[in-house]
DNA sequence: TATTTTGTGTTGCATTTGCAACACTTTTTA
DNA sequence: TAAAAAGTGTTGCAAATGCAACACAAAATA
């Protein structure tokens, strides 16, 4: 919220030095393709968007998925030699610009400033949300993903609740598991008497 | 080796504004528990450390490993309630501050903007580095997150090679599989002629 | 509102993976 | 240098997971 409104803000401050520019995108346009040697950064201002990569047998798997405020850009890539694409879920108001064009300005005026430090957070983050995303993707089970995806969304201890905002597909897809073999699990989960399902609210019982 | 250097200058010239601290660890010694709210930022200067964390039952896993430049902290893991801990694996030199100080110092100099640069750069590095792992551990098979990893470490394309730094124990902790299950699956990508492997050289027959 | 698309729950079966155990090699430590 | 520790390759077996197929529910679209 107030990000965007720091941006909207920039994009006027630092047209001369650094033109930000600014798209929207509808549902299923592709936001970006990545290439190699490339330094494009995304800044999503709103909507949801997936990164996805085609395997050679046409399938796909989406390595991440992007919320508001979140960023992204073949810059993060720099020795990908995968076709990976951005494509929007919903729609994406999106801000880019060149990181070369940021690293070769000189001149320090308080708008750059306040743009780096907006970045800067930013930044902060994105690393937060990819930790615990590591931190669940290492686990070796569906079980222990569940569980740690729980944790992280709130239910952190006996009673916590975790009130899920994905659907059971994107979810499974975020987890990186087989769907039915994950909703097979959330029932060996209740069985177990280690979590209750409610709707859209999971709580722990341990 | 730049940024090393850049920081033990920044280390005398923050003094009085953002004091530094470094310290030596030694092997096994315990470099940081994270807790939670807190916001220390830790610099690995050398030395490799592991983020570990500790399962109810005694085992533990490995989050993440960090090497030389990395950036590391609890303030990345703001809604943690697990025990994370991070141990040295060699001989580490760590410098580390407090990310709230760093946040409220008003007053900008010119050694601060500098700061400010470098660890821009780092968090920089660690999106990369992140986003290389999370497009690993979100392949399916133990088959597919080798050849992700070969393909990120130099083997792009047939003929290419990939020179393994890691141990294969340390690479089946990355790639978070089982060891024994990733030792035949690499005998299976030699049978089927899709790999050559020589010492530790991994070439691309596809 | 009717129709199409997307999401969900369930199942049997094949495949993959983890686990445990072992021998052997290499590296580290005393 | 000898002993201990860590790393590697291998195997059978059990358990977990993926896959495909299906029916049905819910949501999006025309």
């Amino acid at each position: 919220m107030e990000i965007r409104y720091l941006l909207t803000k920039m994009q006027k401050e630092l047209a001369t030095t650094l033109p930000l520019k600014s798209r929207i995108y509808k549902k299923e346009e592709t936001i970006t393709t990545y290439i190699p040697n490339r330094s494009h950064i995304f800044i999503l201002i709103s909507g949801e968007a997936d990164l996805v990569q085609y395997d050679l047998n046409g399938s796909f798997s989406i390595i991440d998925s992007f919320k508001e405020n979140d960023i992204f850009g073949d810059v993060f890539y720099p020795s990908n030699t995968d076709e990976l694409t951005v494509i929007a879920k919903k729609r994406c108001q999106v801000l880019w610009f060149d990181y070369n064009l940021l690293k070769s300005i000189t001149i320090q005026n308080e708008s750059l400033q306040e743009f780096k430090d907006v970045l800067f957070q930013l930044m902060f983050n994105k690393i937060s949300t990819l930790n615990n995303r590591a931190a669940i993707l290492t686990k070796r089970s569906i079980r222990e993903k569940l569980l740690a995806y729980f944790e992280f969304n709130g239910a952190t201890q006996y009673g916590k609740v975790c009130t899920l905002t994905l659907s059971y597909s994107d979810l499974a897809k975020y987890l990186s598991v087989n769907r039915s073999a994950m909703s097979r699990e959330i029932n060996n989960l209740i069985e177990d008497g280690i979590i209750k399902k409610e709707g859209k609210q999971i709580t722990l019982l341990y």
